[in-house]
DNA sequence: GAAACAATTCAGTATCGCTACATTGAGTTG
DNA sequence: CAACTCAATGTAGCGATACTGAATTGTTTC
């Protein structure tokens, strides 16, 4: 029972198969498969089983791989002591972040934490569907996530740090006769032409309930991650498009509009492993991400205010 | 940076000499050596430096050796987990005892924990010199160790718990015309002849403090460790001697007096190392030896309102 | 200054974890 | 239902690594 052979055990929970938990580490299938069998022949107890033709943990597994996180905390508190930034970070930070926020957090980060700085970010824009969020924190130490309010919450493997649990609304072209109303009702704009995202990104799921609501299906003619191209295809007059309030900068030539009796919200999430908010670097930044982010919303609501 | 090199640094920490680490891990010095180069090639920080002739630990390997204790309770507990004794306390722990505290506890303790119990103890006597006490504490799971009121507490390397603190009286023959008072002075003890024990060892203490307040050295005419044979020696005339009040039975043809104005007493207390604690099992041999304790200091009193 | 002891250095050896390749087994597709 | 695909497991061989044992350096003691 070593660190790797735990770390493993982790892996195998969060990214469910062993060929997964090789790529991750960069090792061959083989040789996890052999470790697997090490750390079982060491603790009497299978910990893991055949599900379909992927792998799984067992109970006994589930259970272990909860204890070694404690292990890897623990390591990696004493790394960090052993290099002596316990009180002053220092070191580097990978920080992944989805289209939307990466635009605008990213340039004020590395503004603070560039080159050079005892703290440095190393930035990777990752736009991935809802459920693969969790599985980037094995490969950066924080990631920027967004999900839907009433999406299932993320799993147990990653500590959640919430920055912004930011409403989205309709854009609109101005000349728009559902322009006039101050909020939309999912009746109101169920039957209008929708640009959506590509499936199991978020906001799909919020154009599933206003279909719900109106009681039937909506007409989806286009799929755009990018807000930002969506809104221009807004303004096309293409058709209508949820777009996040706060991160996404205002584009010229469209209205938004609150949409009545559906959450329509997303949480901005910072996830990562337990282990790393051991690094006082890491901390540093994560402290960071919520002063940017609490600054965001405010200007937005300022703007708000003023338009 | 694993488990090993983690453990070697606190074996350091603890014993104070590369050889004395090697012999506690049954490993030779040269792999010891190897390992802390490693280690230290690891994090860049020198942890190690030569202290006269032996090695010690720098202020960062001090630093890390604290933070490794993290890491191997955090060790222990996923192997508690593995083997699923989290809930039941099973397996076999080992206790050590010094030779009074053995006689009085030790069958008691086996009867509880015997062979094919659930939790088995595995019993050593060990009578050592107080500072050589926290050592056993890598060889045993458990240490029963004594140490007189005014002598330095136990070092960090070990936790501590508490099972007595208990009086040391004078013994006398009833016939010696001290044996007509209550109380003892230092003054009245100081002449007599005195029957102590080897140096190093608890008691010694005690003696030469009434000796400092006396004013003079005392005469030691006998040194034993054993208090039932100290205290035949005190009943044959050779001298007086202090022995514990009760986990020592009271020998017959033997007064006990307390000595006034000079604290003689001794803890009593079980010395582990911290990740033992995380083990089921020894959490319940600890609970139960805090109960015998206890039963033996009332049972005691009793016997002596009795008297 | 010699002897005793602690730590280190430097071979040589055994063990262990990895890769590469072959095989088994489960799900999918024509 | 055969053919295919993909996940996981077994096996042989290679390279890294932790150990032992002997020789060496440095420190304390008599």
């Amino acid at each position: 029972m070593d660190e790797r052979q735990l770390r493993i055990l982790r892996e195998l929970e969060a990214l469910g198969s062993l060929r997964a938990v090789a790529e991750a580490l960069h090792v061959t299938p083989s040789a996890v498969t052999q470790q697997l069998q090490a750390l079982q022949r060491g603790v009497g107890v299978p910990l893991t089983e055949r599900r379909g033709r992927t792998l799984g943990l067992t109970e006994a597994g589930s259970a272990l791989a909860a204890a070694a996180v404690d292990v890897h905390v623990a390591l990696a508190r004493a790394r960090e002591v052993a290099r002596g930034a316990t009180d002053r970070p220092r070191g580097e930070v990978s920080v992944s972040g989805f289209n939307s926020i990466a635009l605008t957090l990213f340039p004020a980060l590395v503004q603070r934490f560039g080159r050079g700085e005892p703290v440095a970010v190393r930035l990777f824009d990752e736009d991935v569907a809802q459920e693969a969020f969790p599985r980037l924190a094995g490969r950066y130490d924080l990631v920027l996530a967004h999900r839907l309010d009433h999406t299932p919450a993320w799993p147990g493997t990653v500590r959640v740090t919430a920055l912004l649990h930011e409403p989205l609304d309709v854009a609109l072209p101005p000349e728009h006769p559902l322009a006039a109303k101050r909020r939309l009702s999912p009746s109101d704009v169920a039957d209008q032409p929708w640009i959506s995202t590509h499936e199991g990104f978020p906001v799909v799921a919020t154009v599933d309930a206003i279909a719900a609501a109106a009681g039937h299906p909506v007409d989806i003619v286009h799929r755009v991650n990018e807000f930002s191209v969506a809104a221009e295809l807004v303004r096309a007059g293409c058709g209508v498009a949820l777009v996040p309030r706060w991160t996404v900068p205002r584009p010229r030539g469209v209205v938004l509009r609150p949409l009545a009796r559906i959450p329509a919200r997303r949480h901005v999430d910072v996830l990562c492993r337990p282990e790393q908010l051991t690094r006082a670097a890491v901390r540093a930044v994560l402290a960071q991400l919520r002063v940017l982010a609490d600054d965001l919303r405010e200007r937005s609501e300022v703007g708000e205010a003023d338009a």
